[in-house]
RNA sequence: GGGCGUAUAGCUCAGGGGGAGAGCGCUUCCUUGACACGGAAGAGGUCCGAGGUUCAAAUCCUCGUACGCCCACCA
């Protein structure tokens, strides 16, 4: 047997093995998930990440929950499928392309609609697959060969057959109305696009005289050039102060513009003055009541939020620079009253951060709510559900206050609306690219200019990735999907449109489960920025400690909660991954290359043996169910528990006499077991760390039946690894060990004594079973010899109380007979409080009365316990007292 | 204005109706043949507060306090 093995380096390093072993998993095909071996299907959609994005952390949180739930379903022999794709992300690679442009002196506008297209497509050749390259790097497990993009040909036809159908049903039309406008990307933006934040502004005072002359009336705006539209006032009809003036009018100072006061309810008498300036091309409110009152509504800014000719003398002026002027013309004419600092919150571009204004403009909308219904019931009637369950009512909450979904943006990258317009005024959708208008054949026809929101194809993820609409077998197979893996922040933007959609056109839910996890943010809890500049970067972190230390630690820490990631753990993930490569090192340096047969039989198995398969049975059952249900982190930590704290920390120790021992079938059982161990260990570790535990596997001598530990069965502990005689008897073990290293620790000995206690016990069974493993406590607390005796006779050495078992270290000079009695007395003191807490316990009749019988006998057991140590305590006591003072103990 | 989450060891966090846990940090010892990215032994918690349910509450319920987050068209 070889002592060393210099081909397994000491420590593992995660850069000479991770690419090699995620070349030959893509290229062998092992992602690939097939339809045609009758295995039961489980699918995961990837939240496909923009294409112009770059790898941050959060991708590497959701991407690694999804490869664990992902690797286990393959290895428990499910067809399984993890779809990866991206997302064109309309806005976002607009303004990447565009800012591309303008550092060359150009806008889109000097390229033409077309040659911009081009463009756009040409970047994403160049720079769109960086996402992909880096997944790959932490190991994720897709299958490329299905990879999709949103403007993909295929997905491109569901976009339109979507739209199509929704138009010719009503669900979609074209309406005048308020939208969210953001004038930097001169574009519309749905509700969600828009990001409220705090704003200390101020609220201006003005006044509007009366066209009779009589009075004037003071109403009061946070928004001051808005002014310019204004085509009315408005006051709540109880309010006493304004009854005498209402159905009267004032006059506008700077357009000459009647306005006419009118009463409404939704004038809050508190805010302001109590009279509100209507401007209903603006804003929301206003927008409604000039509805319902039938006013005139007065669009005063462009595109770029600059006055337009409406405003008279202020066209041209950008809305700030208007709103300092009006306030200015205002005062010269003695209308301005005064201004107050008032703090509101204002929406800005979630793209660009500019503030967008409420716009009346010509934009698509889908309605809602005939949608919305089907989507709250799937999720009441549990069809599809939530983990955490809370996520629930967040998601119902939110449909159930749904409002119509404006989906046309004025951008050029994108899904083009397929609407046509002809010369006569008609307007259709279709499938296909029309020459002529199919109501009066005329040939002159113009395609509506305008793109769909990016979500709009985003929101048929789950079905168009799959081919839909063709009926392909990869729908047939993989729909619905089984989970979807993303974080809270896009419940609202995705998964609700998602159900929507699935259940509108594929007439089922899109998935079984919403698996949803928290936000990565920095050791602080700040959300990561670029202008914080607390960015991590996980590729970084990849280079620095392994892709398999990041994921254990994101996994670890996946909880449900925020992760406040803190770099210090990833080095302590990389610290295990190197525990669990010299366990390995050690089995293949000590014990061996040559194959190991079957487990041995249970009746040449050790004791330790015994313990760690029921350990391993333990561990294998824990770590399923807690991936079955989601709770990731806390199988994660039940691996880290098994491979460390039992098998590293125990079971190695324990194999090592064996391992070296003269007797040869020995040895080989004992190496039988700690490889089949480990083999099921690194099967375990595999979902979330999928590189150490492949490198490992491979080397192990054992028979394979796949070439790769990814298609390798997950394991199913077999009935008679179960052993709870052994799990008992070897608690003791340890227990003792812990006091006799405690003892020598607490006593400062030196470890290169070697003591010699006696053991005894008053259950004559557990003497026996330790007696028979004296060796192994032996080897390791340390010790000389161990003797078994049956009692203890009132010796000068310090007594050891564990569990059923009583230890006595002979003093021999070793230790101050006052440290030991003082010791001794403490553990009395500590036992005492014990006892009176279980007495406490027992005495109460309604604990013997209605606690279940397991728990009032464990205390019963307990006080037993504990009452008997007092007894050996004291005893002992005795016998310290009876003894000469220090410097005359015994020989 | 609504809704949600979190309060447990110095720090960061798990857990969870019946003996308080981990990692890091700290103290002491150990270069013992897998591993110093290691081993051993320790110190360190009225499990936020007050009520309630229960034989039993750190755990479940209610209220409160503190912090955090999300949603919202108050001019």
């Amino acid at each position: 047997m070889s002592t060393s093995s210099p081909e397994i380096p000491k420590n593992f390093d995660p850069n000479e093995v991770e690419d090699r072993l995620y070349r030959q998993w893509e290229s062998n095909g092992y992602f690939h998930a097939r339809t045609d071996t009758g295995s039961r299907p489980f699918c995961i959609v990837i939240p496909p990440p923009n294409v112009t994005g770059v790898l941050h952390i959060g991708h590497a949180l959701d991407h690694g929950l999804q490869d664990v739930l992902a690797r286990f379903k393959r290895m428990q022999g499910y067809a399984t499928l993890w779809l990866p794709g991206m997302d064109h992300a309309g806005i976002a690679t607009q303004n990447v392309v565009e800012r591309e442009l303008r550092s060359q002196g150009l806008s889109r506008h000097d390229l033409g609609r077309e040659k911009f297209v081009e463009r756009v497509w040409e970047w994403k050749h160049l720079y769109g697959n960086r996402i992909g390259q880096q997944m790959r790097r932490l190991g994720a497990s897709c299958d490329w060969s299905r990879e999709r993009f949103t403007m993909d040909e295929g997905l491109s036809r569901a976009v339109r057959k979507v739209f199509v159908d929704l138009y010719d049903e009503g669900l979609i039309y074209r309406g005048n109305r308020i939208i969210n406008w953001c004038p930097r990307c001169e574009t519309a933006l749905s509700d969600i696009e828009v990001d409220h934040s705090e704003h200390e502004g101020r609220l201006d005072r003005f006044r509007y005289e009366l066209e009779d002359g009589s009075s004037s009336v003071t109403v009061a705006t946070t928004r001051l050039e808005t002014m310019l539209g204004d085509t009315a006032i408005a006051v709540h009809p109880a309010d006493e102060r304004y009854a005498a003036i209402v159905g009267k009018w004032v006059v506008h100072p700077f357009s000459g513009r009647r306005l006419q006061i009118i009463a409404d309810d939704a004038v809050d008498p508190e805010f302001g003055t109590g009279a509100v300036k209507i401007t209903p091309a603006h804003d929301l409110n206003d927008f409604e009541m000039a509805e319902r009152h039938g006013l005139e509504k007065v669009n005063i800014l462009d595109t770029k939020a600059q006055v337009n000719s409406e405003g008279g003398s202020f066209e041209g002026m950008d809305r700030y620079v208007a709103r300092e002027a009006i306030a200015g013309k205002l005062t010269e004419l003695g209308l301005y009253e005064n201004r107050s600092p008032h703090s509101y919150a204002i929406g800005r571009c979630s793209r660009c951060h500019t503030i967008v204004e409420p716009w009346l403009s010509d934009q698509w909308f889908v309605k809602m709510q005939p949608l919305a219904e089907p989507a709250i019931a799937a999720v009441q009637e549990h069809r599809t559900r939530f983990h955490p369950a809370r996520w629930t009512n967040y998601y119902v909450n939110w449909l159930q206050s749904i409002r119509d979904w404006c989906i046309s943006r004025q951008l050029w990258w994108g899904h083009r609306i397929p609407v046509w317009y002809c010369d006569n005024g008609h307007t259709f959708a279709c499938m296909e690219d029309p020459t002529a208008c199919p109501e009066c054949a005329t040939e002159k026809i113009v395609q509506d200019a305008d793109v769909l929101d990016t979500w709009f194809s985003s929101q048929l993820w789950p079905f168009s990735t799959l081919g839909w609409p063709e009926q392909t077998e990869d729908l047939k197979t993989f729909y619905p999907t089984s989970v979807l893996v993303t974080g809270y922040e896009i419940i609202h933007l995705w998964v609700a449109r998602m159900m929507m959609s699935g259940l509108r056109f594929m007439d089922d839910v899109p998935f079984e489960w919403v698996y949803v996890h928290g936000i990565v943010r920095d050791a602080e809890g700040r959300k990561m920025s670029k202008s914080i500049g607390n960015v991590i970067d996980p590729l970084e972190l990849v280079d620095q400690y392994g892709a398999d230390a990041l994921r254990f630690t994101l996994i670890e820490h996946a909880t449900g909660q925020d992760v406040f990631l803190s770099t210090e753990w990833v080095s302590g993930s990389r610290n295990f991954v190197n525990k669990m490569w010299n366990a390995a090192r050690f089995a293949l340096t000590q014990g061996g290359r040559a194959q190991v047969g079957p487990l041995p039989p249970r009746d040449r198995m050790e004791l330790s043996d015994r313990w760690i398969l029921s350990r391993l049975a333990r561990a294998v059952t824990e770590v399923t169910e807690r991936l079955d249900s989601f709770e990731v982190s806390v199988a994660a930590r039940a691996v880290y528990e098994f491979i460390w704290s039992e098998f590293c920390d125990w079971y190695i120790e324990a194999v090592k006499l064996r391992l070296s021992s003269d007797d040869t079938q020995a040895a080989e059982d004992a190496r039988s077991v700690l490889v089949h161990v480990l083999d099921q260990a690194m099967r375990l570790a595999h979902p979330v760390m999928p590189f150490v535990t492949e490198e490992i596997w491979r080397m192990l001598p054992i028979e394979r039946e796949e070439p790769t530990i990814m298609l390798s069965a997950w394991p199913v502990p077999e009935p008679e690894w179960s052993d709870t005689p052994a799990e008992e008897d070897f608690v003791r073990i340890q227990q003792a060990v812990s006091a006799l290293r405690s003892f020598r620790s607490e006593y400062g000995i030196d470890p290169k004594i070697r003591l010699r206690p006696l053991v005894t016990s008053a259950d004559s069974d557990v003497l026996e079973a330790v007696s028979r493993d004296a060796g192994l406590i032996c080897r390791l607390a340390g010790l000389d010899e161990l003797r078994a005796v049956p009692s203890l006779e009132g010796d000068a050495g310090a007594r050891l109380l564990t569990g059923g078992i009583e230890l006595l270290v002979p003093l021999e000079g070793l230790i101050d007979l006052g440290a030991e009695r003082e010791r001794l007395a403490k553990l009395v003191d500590k036992a005492n409080i014990e006892i009176r807490k279980i007495e406490k316990k027992l005495d109460n009749p309604g604990f013997i009365g209605k606690a279940p019988q397991e728990v009032v006998a464990e205390q019963r057991r307990r006080l037993g316990e504990e009452r008997s140590k007092v007894d050996k305590l004291q005893v002992q006591l005795e016998v310290l007292n009876s003894l000469p003072g220090p410097g005359e103990g015994p020989a």
